[in-house]
RNA sequence: GGCGGGUUGGCGGAGAGGUUACGCAGCGGAUUGCAAAUCCGUGAAGACCGGUUCGAUUCCGGUACCCGCCUCCA
């Protein structure tokens, strides 16, 4: 069996995976906050570790793995969304709105994730809504847990809130290697004065009528952030589970806070033994900001017209633990790569097992990008050799590729020619047979105004002894592809 | 202020205490009516300063610069 290696944060070391239950390994995601379009940052983790995710379902079984990501459907920033526009006119009552928006995100969410070819959480292997969590369903577990936290004597209650009390929790503070006085040291907010200590942190809070709330014994209101991950994790997951992943801003203090939680109320279990997070992800150099302008959605790409498949090689060149450059130079590269990629597979299917030396790289704490040098490797190898054996080759190739999500069945749809890519192709195929009949009567000033005329578009020609190819790529917008059909009609118009 | 990450050839980006990363671009050759594409070959690195070592880009210490977290943003 392949080794697994994962750098854990919780021991910062590379150590070798172990489940707790080979027949059952369970990852937990820290998913979105479900109030507006998914950012490109937020589709790092999920890109990262679904190769986790594929990797673990080679190793141990389809249906040996769970993986739950959830939904953070209760936020004050949906709150927000919801009541601009109850303002904004709209007579439905709060309750309505806020459930149409998480609705509406939760549907972008999935779609823009399988647009990166994200496989959709499951619980041994069946896909289901219950491995993608709403916090907002899991409420009284969540009460549940908060009493139990009072009981234990690690949270208190304070003026219609629930506080955790980090006093009480010696290691607080180990998985960010933070102290609780350097951070009240450096604080630079303002403290609730019914904190007992400035570190504590909210488990539940009071609602007022204009926002979502539910019956606690401490009145009506609304969980903290962090306590649904505790919460849901331990229903889904149990008390000690294998995995849990996030972006590394979540480090502290949101994993930080769900350890606290979590042992608190567990005293005997594990929690999470292994904490993976991913590095963050930078815009040509730069944090993604608003005010910046280089600030973009998943969607904004996909509409550009860079397929997901592209955007997921751009971000799996890059190591997850290291900081992530996007820039248009890598997405030109990843689009040029893949193009090759797919015509060298083309019409193959495959149940082949992915090669050693590519398996150990990704196995090597998911180290994507040797993986993909290997693959440009095997690629070679397959090339340079003999028909019987280039098929062996090819097909272990492809089940590589695809243990990244990368040339599955449905990834490469944006390699197939569309219809208006049809008619350019029969365009040019006549324009061809003019260059070749220009060829054949040694009319080289003939041949070559049609060749450079075309390579004007942006066609690449290229002539063999008898033959005659074009290489182009169709823009991604309609009106520039219908541009180029009239222009190579233009070009036609001259040969005949 | 506290904590963490980064700095590799023209660009992107890995591993490894001594032996080719890999990709893109470049250069040379084959090929071509000319090009392109393809194939073959090839130069090029380790922010800076010290230390450990027979030997460090790789380990240790320091400096500089960049980035992030501490502000319910992955």
């Amino acid at each position: 069996m392949v080794e697994i290696k994962l750098t854990n944060t919780r021991t910062r070391r590379k150590e070798p995976f172990e489940p707790l239950d080979p027949a059952n390994v369970r990852m937990y995601l820290c998913g979105p906050t479900v109030y507006d379009r998914a950012h490109l940052g937020n589709a790092r983790p999920v890109v990262v570790f679904d190769v986790l995710y594929r990797l673990l379902r080679h190793v141990y079984g389809e249906g040996h793995v769970t993986y739950v990501r959830n939904f953070t459907d209760v936020d004050d920033k949906i709150n927000a969304a919801a009541l601009a526009r109850q303002q904004a006119g709209d007579p439905r009552p709060l309750e309505a709105l806020i459930a149409e928006r998480t609705a509406e995100t939760i549907g972008w969410y999935h779609a823009d994730m399988d647009a990166l070819g994200a496989l959709r959480p499951a619980i041994r292997g069946e896909v289901s809504d219950l491995a993608e969590p709403r916090a907002t369903a899991y409420i009284p577990q969540m009460i549940a847990m908060i009493r139990d936290l009072i009981a234990k004597g690690h949270a208190y209650e304070a003026q219609g809130h629930v506080l955790f009390d980090v006093r009480s929790y010696p290691a607080y503070g180990a998985l960010s290697g933070r102290s609780v006085d350097d951070m009240i040291a450096g604080a630079r907010v303002e403290v609730a004065p019914f904190k007992r200590d400035p570190m504590d942190f909210v488990l539940w809070k009071p609602s007022d009528a204009d926002t979502p709330g539910w019956d606690s014994p401490w009145g009506r209101g609304r969980p903290g952030w962090h306590i649904e991950c505790s919460a849901m994790s331990e229903a889904l997951l149990g008390r000690s589970f294998d995995i849990h992943a996030g972006g590394i801003d979540l480090q502290f203090p949101h994993h930080e806070n769900e350890i606290a939680q979590s042992c608190c109320a567990h005293p005997h279990d594990e929690f999470a033994r292994v904490w993976l997070h991913n590095e963050m992800l930078q815009v040509e150099g730069k944090k993604m900001s608003k005010s910046l302008g280089n600030f973009f959605t998943v969607r904004d790409l996909l509409d550009q017209g860079i397929p997901g498949e592209v955007i997921r090689y751009v971000f799996l060149m890059t190591h997850y633990r290291k900081p992530m450059d996007w820039t248009a130079e890598k997405v030109r590269e990843a689009e040029a790569t893949l193009r090759e990629w797919h015509t060298f597979v083309e019409h193959c299917t495959t149940s082949s097992e992915p090669d050693s030396e590519f398996l150990a790289a990704l196995a090597d704490d998911l180290n994507t990008s040797a993986a993909i040098s290997r693959l440009h490797v095997m690629l070679k190898e397959a090339m340079t050799e003999s028909t019987d054996h280039f098929i062996d080759l090819r097909d272990t190739f492809v089940a590589s590729a695809q243990l990244l999500g990368l040339l599955t069945a449905v990834s490469g749809y944006w390699t197939m020619p569309t219809a208006i890519e049809k008619e350019i192709r029969e365009a040019l195929g006549q324009v061809g047979r003019g260059l070749q009949e220009a060829r054949r009567a040694r009319d080289y000033d003939r041949a070559d105004a049609i060749k450079n005329s075309l390579m004007g578009l942006g066609i690449s020609v290229q002539l063999g002894k008898e033959t005659c190819d074009f290489k182009w790529t169709t823009p991604h917008d309609a009106e520039s592809a219908q541009k180029l059909l009239y222009a190579v009609g233009n070009i036609l118009r001259t040969v005949r």
